[in-house]
RNA sequence: UGGGGCGUCGUCUAAGGGCAGGACGUCAGACUUUGAAUCUGAUCAUCAAGGUUCGAAUCCUUGCGCCCCAGCCA
């Protein structure tokens, strides 16, 4: 039970989510035992679905929490009553439970609002909030431009208990939505606008989902968010990157609301990840709710949208979302994500849990004319190197787990056949594997058969074909799917594709822009919409035939159609008696990808080499510098004397704080000491944590000059002084540091290294000479870092030959 | 123009002074009664220029590019 904190990081392989720079912080914070466990939390605004972007969100805050034992916390951050809505609310709990999260934690931010109004008046208590009076015009032209700092408004400096009586009556509904609202004091001069006197309260009289018409004023986010997440506990809050400027307030209040030094709590902290959006898609709420009441898509669950209710209804499992969330990664860059990877984890997720199954989506007649009986086929549901890979058993489409040899369906085989029509051609391009008039092909699980007569109707469309079964020593170089055309079950499929024809249809919109015109194609329309990139055949709705084991399947069955895709029922639209199937995905489709992109190639629409960065020349290729003032060229003139190098003197001579640093010695070392200060103590001495004296900073470099320290020591030896403050010198003469440079012992010291590493060596000799960087660090190591480098690098030039 | 954030294969990401690694994609081959899957191999990157260092993706400097901020939205 009472664990020390340290002992909840988790290993290395015990991680779900791979190291990253938010871990390195609760790491950090568990091992200090800053926090005694780790509490995060996902907040939606319940105005809209959730979708792809909440899902990696999600992700990133629940399995945080579960590899370090801690737990989440799912808040509805609902504080603007418009828009939000109880049924975003549910849908958003419901698909937060499909993925997999335990949302027993469930909060509202509506259920602080009693509390968050005291903090409310706390603030006011301690004359760090106002009642602002002035429109919201009016405000914001107060605030002052990037260059211009806020000016007050008459109301700023009004009294606290004038603010209270406001405030209050402002709670009780005694003014008009906007008239009122309550500010931070802050800082109007400061050059992050989010500090120049945020709004924390407005007037606003709209009901509310939960809360109805109990209240008139909302808290803003800014004011809501951080003091929610310290009254839950929450230790780490994660937000994308847009909020960097936030956390400045987030700050601001837990310094004056809740302290350490009063609560003997930790507060929370605010950190910051890149977004992640997918090509073809947008992710907008804004903009998904635009699709849905145009009528682009039937909903929000209509399977083309990125939302989690669409994906789930197409037929993508939870499974397969965790897996794209934890392959995309946090880092806190924004980055817009392939498609590809996406896919890929869906296929990934479907190869091993559908059994196989004929479908034919597109159909074609196909007579069998030397075939009168009916038979019954007992084919395989799993190919083989799924069978091989079960170690025993497999599933069958109900669930039931059996011996590879009885995971088999019927499958009748009539005279009357459907193939797919795009599996004949009567003019195949070159390579073409499937049916031909004349040719052979093999009939999946049935035998080979020669398509002997085209039936062709009077508008010259193929109609059927009559072909003969042949004998298993026939030849035929593909395989096709087929479903009898008697015994198979009629049903509409679903075909699926994106739902954009670009892969970032934002970018692409604004190139668009009618204020800045493109100058590629005139006969482009200026649409600055991303509505003009939709794909008009992201739907192809068809009527074809299934095999009829599938019809004896539970619901919720997903199967692969060989050859075809992933498929499974639409939970909405199916029945019993009309069965709809969504294709979830295609299968990966080398022959269509090849037959597409010599199509391009012959329009002659080379694609990314055209873009190669042509005016972008090398001109300035001479290091421009910042111009100096008089005053700075005088100092760098001075330097340049002392012979202090171009660079060092150029850099000194703009930064007073090292100037001023080095002016502490003798002006004769100058020269010496200028490449120091700018590379190892511009740093410690712009954060004022240097320890070391130009003296000090001397009388190392002096053991340096002797040839008795290497370049490296005494480079530690200045870390170290850092940390403890102690004089170089003396941490060098304390330690017995001496650089080594007797070729013996260093020579013994290699041969141990290579020795250690034979296979490194060799791969060196094959001509790895990246690999010299390794051997030298290695001896460094072993040589407690007083191998003379030079020394070591010529020797083991030789030695490795 | 002020402040802030960020630049590594085509895409996502690892290495935080010492082997530029992985995944996806792409290409080639093997296997194949799915043009799938699987297996093998290959291609491919540190924004640029200077500096420090035996050694720089990593530290220093300058420049360039992208993103966010002037809602009583979140």
């Amino acid at each position: 039970m009472s664990k020390k904190p340290a002992d909840l990081i988790p290993a290395p392989e015990a991680r779900h989510l791979p190291p990253n720079f938010i871990t390195e912080v609760i790491d950090a914070d568990l091992q200090s035992a800053r926090h005694p466990h780790i509490v995060t939390r996902f907040p939606p605004e319940p105005n809209g679905y959730a979708h792809l972007g909440h899902a990696f969100a999600s992700y990133l805050d629940f399995m945080t929490a579960q590899d370090y034992g801690g737990v989440c916390h799912l808040r509805l951050d609902d504080t603007n009553p418009e828009g939000e809505t109880q049924e975003y609310a549910d849908s958003i709990i419901r698909d937060m439970q499909w993925l997999g999260w335990d949302t027993s934690r469930l909060f509202y931010a509506s259920d602080y609002y009693e509390q968050l109004y005291g903090y409310a008046e706390t603030l006011i208590q301690k004359g760090l909030a106002y009642v602002e009076s002035v429109s919201g015009d009016e405000m914001a032209r107060l605030r002052g431009t990037v260059d211009q700092p806020g000016t007050p408004s008459p109301y700023r400096e009004r009294g606290v208990e004038e603010n209270l009586d406001l405030f209050r009556r402002m709670r009780a509904g005694e003014f008009k939505t906007g008239e009122h609202a309550l500010r931070a004091k802050i800082d109007l001069a400061s050059p992050n606008f989010k500090l120049r006197d945020p709004v924390l309260y407005r007037i606003l009289h709209a009901s509310h989902y939960r809360t109805g018409d109990k209240w008139c004023i909302y808290p803003m986010y800014d004011f809501a968010h951080p003091i929610s997440d310290a009254i839950e506990g929450i230790t780490h809050s994660m937000c994308s990157l847009e909020f960097v400027d936030n956390r400045a307030i987030y700050d601001w209040l837990m310094e004056n609301l809740f302290p350490a030094r009063e609560t003997g709590k930790t507060p929370p902290h605010q950190y910051e990840f890149g977004r992640r959006s997918l090509e073809y898609t947008v992710v907008s709420k804004r903009k998904l709710r635009r699709l849905v009441s145009e009528g682009v898509v039937s909903g929000w669950d209509d399977p083309r949208m990125p939302t989690i209710s669409a994906q789930r209804r197409r037929g993508v499992t939870p499974e397969a979302i965790r897996a794209f969330a934890s392959q995309i990664s946090v880092s806190r860059t924004n980055r817009t994500v392939d498609i590809a990877i996406f896919e890929n984890a869906v296929r990934d997720d479907l190869n091993v849990r559908t059994p196989r199954v004929m479908a034919v989506t597109n159909p074609l007649k196909v007579t069998v004319l030397n075939l009168d009986e009916e038979r019954t086929l007992r084919l395989p549901y799993w190919p083989p190197d799924v069978r091989r890979d079960s170690e025993g058993l497999v599933p069958l489409p109900s669930g039931e787990r059996v011996p590879p040899e009885e995971a088999v369906r019927e499958v009748p085989l009539t005279r009357e056949l459907v193939i797919e029509r795009e599996d004949f051609n009567a003019n195949p391009p070159k390579g073409f594997k499937r049916l031909t008039p004349g040719g052979t092909v093999r009939l999946r699980g049935a035998g080979i058969i020669r398509c002997d007569e085209v039936v062709t109707g009077a508008d010259g469309e193929v109609q059927e074909l009559r072909v003969t079964l042949l004998g298993e020593e026939a030849k035929a170089s593909g395989v096709i799917h087929w479903v009898s055309a008697t015994r198979g079950v009629s049903a509409e499929f679903r075909l699926f594709d994106r739902l954009f024809s670009v892969p970032e249809p934002d970018a692409e919109a604004q190139q668009f822009d009618p204020e800045q015109p493109g100058h590629e194609d005139e006969s482009q329309p200026l649409d600055t919409d991303f509505m003009h990139f939709l794909n008009p055949h992201s739907l192809v709705v068809t009527r074809g035939l299934v095999e009829p084991s599938v019809t004896r399947a539970p619901e919720g069955t997903r199967y692969q159609f060989e050859r075809q895709g992933y498929f499974w029922r639409d939970p909405v639209d199916s029945r019993e008696d009309a069965l709809v199937f969504n294709r979830i995905i295609t299968l990966k489709d080398t022959w269509a990808k090849r037959a597409d992109t010599t199509e391009t190639r012959a329009e002659g629409k080379p694609k990314p080499a055209a873009e190669k960065k042509p005016e972008k020349a090398r001109v300035e290729a001479a290091p421009t510098r910042p111009a100096l003032t008089p005053e700075q060229e005088a100092t760098f003139a001075l330097l340049r004397a002392k012979g202090v190098s171009d660079n060092d003197a150029n850099l000194l001579a703009r930064d007073a704080l090292l100037a001023t640093y080095l002016e502490g010695a003798n002006e004769a070392l100058f020269g010496a000491l200028a490449p120091w200060v700018v590379n190892e103590l511009a740093t410690p001495l712009r954060e004022g944590r240097n320890r070391v004296t130009p003296e000090q900073l001397a009388a190392l470099l002096k053991l340096l000059a002797e040839g008795s320290i290497s370049v490296r020591i005494a480079r530690d030896v200045l870390a170290q002084a850092q940390e403890s403050g102690e004089a170089p010198a003396s941490i060098v003469e304390r330690q017995g540091l001496r650089v080594v440079s007797d070729e013996g012992q260093l020579r013994a010291a290699i041969q141990g290294v290579l020795d250690a590493n034979p296979g490194k060596v060799e791969e060196y000799r094959a001509g790895r000479k990246g690999l010299m960087g390794l051997f030298t660090g290695q001896v460094m190591r072993a040589t407690n870092g007083k191998a003379d480098p030079k020394v070591v690098a010529r020797l083991l030039g030789e030695m490795l030959g």
